[in-house]
RNA sequence: GGUGCCUUAGCUCAGUUGGUAGAGCAAUGGACUGAAAAUCCAUGUGUCCCUGGUUCGAUUCCUGGAGGCACCA
């Protein structure tokens, strides 16, 4: 009877299951540190990097090398193509399907990415937004082009007057993002926004790996001329016939395009490139700063105590 | 050694007929709900080389010095 009852109580324990999410600007290290965490909890990793999907972009996105993917197993790197459409919904329905899947074997999960917005998502989620025609985007950025701000803007008041409030009216893609959502489904934008967090059936731990900013600088200079090295020219010559597509508008392939249509000097562009990428991490950890429960580590940090940190937090 | 020119923001430079200064780039802060490595907003950070002098007041004019560049020896 005893016995029973230990063993009832047992199978019926639901342990928390956890998400390790480790965020912090490029070339800070997370991908190391992502793969030694998912071999001291034998787990797995996903990939919250908006470009690393991509297989064709190898080099300029800094994926994980082959041996850094047979090191733990790896989620949504290179598996789709740039010419596939993916956004951030279609990343937080995948990731969602993933973990419920992955957190049947295990219960505590690595996460790893620079693309704020895709962690966001996954984390306290996004409201359900009608789907939108691509036709009727393409079409307010042509009215854009032609006309400028100050039609859509004009036109948001009508539809939206509290998006035209509450957004930020003078960025295109924000304008024409509302006004699409408003198109399509003839109902206001901000109709849509709940401004809650959805809830999920797991716990996020985020760890956030940061440095001196003249450090983390150091570090983004050194990789661009790694990556010349180890042959981004080349890799993006072979994309020059696709250069329009939204996933290559992105920091180290759109500076060399200017290079290959002799618009550029090389060194010009590598100069551009750093500064782009010197950017890119200000704005990640802007982003990130924001994140108030996020424990924060050097990035020289000794494992161990990132170790000890963690479960710490797990056992409470 | 002589003569001339230069020295102002992190960089390149403008400017003040004497009232302590401003552009570009770099940088910094921020926003962010299906384009997010994207897109957008805001911000001038200064021993005006040093030293004396003239002046109510000098970054500006004058003396001397330091450093740089050019030309002549």
């Amino acid at each position: 009877m005893a016995q029973s009852f230990v063993s009832n109580v047992a199978s019926n324990y639901i342990m928390t299951k956890i998400l390790i999410s480790i965020v912090g600007p490029t070339a800070i290290g997370k991908t190391k540190l992502s793969i030694q965490l998912a071999n001291h909890f034998n787990t797995e990793i996903i990939s919250a990097d908006s470009r690393q999907f991509y297989k064709e972009m190898q080099i300029g996105t800094a994926a994980p090398t082959p041996t850094e993917l047979n090191a733990a197993p790896h989620h949504f790197i290179q598996h789709l193509s740039i010419d596939n459409y993916y956004n951030v919904g279609a990343f937080e329905r995948d990731t969602i399907t993933l973990l419920k899947q992955l957190h049947k074997k295990n219960d505590v999960i690595i996460m790893v990415g620079g693309s704020g917005l895709y962690v966001n998502a996954v984390t306290k989620g996004l409201d359900k937004l009608p789907k939108v025609n691509h036709a009727i985007r393409d079409e307010l950025n042509t009215r854009f082009q032609k006309d400028g701000l100050e039609g859509l803007q004009f036109q948001l008041k009508e539809l939206d007057p509290k998006a035209y409030r509450t957004i930020a009216i003078d960025n295109p893609q924000r304008l024409i993002r509302a006004l699409e959502v408003c198109l399509s489904s003839g109902l206001p934008y901000t109709s849509f926004l709940t401004s809650q967090d959805k809830k999920r059936d797991f716990e996020t731990i985020t760890i956030g790996l940061t440095a001196e900013r003249e450090l983390i600088y150091d570090r983004i200079n050194r990789r661009v001329d790694l990556m010349m090295a180890d042959g981004l020219l080349d890799e993006v010559k072979t994309l020059l016939p696709k250069k329009s597509l939204n996933a290559l508008n992105t920091v180290g392939y759109k500076e060399l395009f200017n290079v290959l249509e002799k618009q550029w000097t090389l060194d010009f562009a590598i100069s551009e490139i750093k500064k782009n990428t010197r950017r890119f991490a200000k704005r990640q950890l802007t982003w990130f700063r924001k994140n108030d429960k996020t424990i924060w580590f050097d990035y020289k940090t000794d494992l161990e105590v990132i170790k000890k940190t963690i479960s710490k937090k797990i056992n409470t």
